[in-house]
DNA sequence: TGATTTTGTTATCAATTGATAAGTAAAAGA
DNA sequence: TCTTTTACTTATCAATTGATAACAAAATCA
């Protein structure tokens, strides 16, 4: 196995999905969110709940720029804080309702152009991207 | 096969490869160049020479804001102005020698620590990732 | 218990980036 | 020729983002 090659594989996936996905990051202009709310609020959608912590190591945001974005977007009605019963310093973040609809909304051009190119894929061919995301997700891209 | 949860995955997967990406990149950017003037020279490297013009159109900088960190790249000796003798209003942009080893370092890096990333997965691992990302690339990223 | 670590907040300042107005020089068009 | 358009620059201000110090509360540790 050439790894070079293998590197120049990965390198053109990974310009073919900022490519492809330019149009999500740019629509999500939705009015009164910056691009690293915007960030933030990916980064939850697909972990929540997550703590300011994890946020704040998974993308890469000091803790107190964290804390102040994470105090914006509640202001927002975006997101919920949750305290943890076990441990009271920690707090457990949450799309609100509120969220989760302009998330949802954020997602669904790209929804939709993923349902477009999937439409004519066979089981097996589902059944393989599946498993191909899966695989680059725990071995590469964790 | 649910749909729904394929492209939950495929987002998951989308951020994850923003994530790591903003990660390795970070690593190997110089310590006197600024997320936005990477970005740009990221780009005159693959397409120079390029039109400081054409820098706006594709990286959504506008104009003003283009010259200005082009003007700063160039007193980092990074890049040089050659004015088309066709046109005298058009400049086209290159990467100096000095730019052209900072960016090829920069390569050199981002590509070992992706080895670094793999360097414990056995030969199955390895093929299974190849035929992930030839899958992902040819049927969903394309 | 008392010291230390963890988790998160507030405040403040600097740097980066975005947006806009105004201007220059060259080319294109009438 | 003279007007308009194109390509780019300079200047300036506002918003976003980054960095750091100081702090508070809860958990852990010795």
């Amino acid at each position: 196995m050439d790894k070079s090659i293998l590197f120049t594989k990965c390198v053109s996936l990974i310009t073919s999905v900022h490519r492809v996905t330019h149009k999500l990051t740019k629509n999500s202009k939705s009015d009164s969110i910056t691009p690293i709310q915007y960030k933030i609020l990916e980064y939850i959608t697909v972990s929540q709940p997550v703590t300011p912590s994890e946020i704040s190591d998974c993308q890469h945001i000091s803790m107190p720029n964290t804390s102040r974005e994470l105090k914006k977007i509640s202001e927002k009605n975006l997101i919920e804080k949750i305290s943890d019963p076990a441990d009271r310093r920690k707090q457990f973040i949450r799309l609100t309702e509120q969220g989760e609809a302009m998330m949802s909304e954020s997602f669904k051009s790209l929804e939709s152009l993923f349902l477009t190119r999937i439409q004519n894929a066979s089981k097996e061919d589902l059944q393989d991207i599946e498993h191909a995301m899966d695989i680059l997700q725990t071995k590469v891209f964790y």
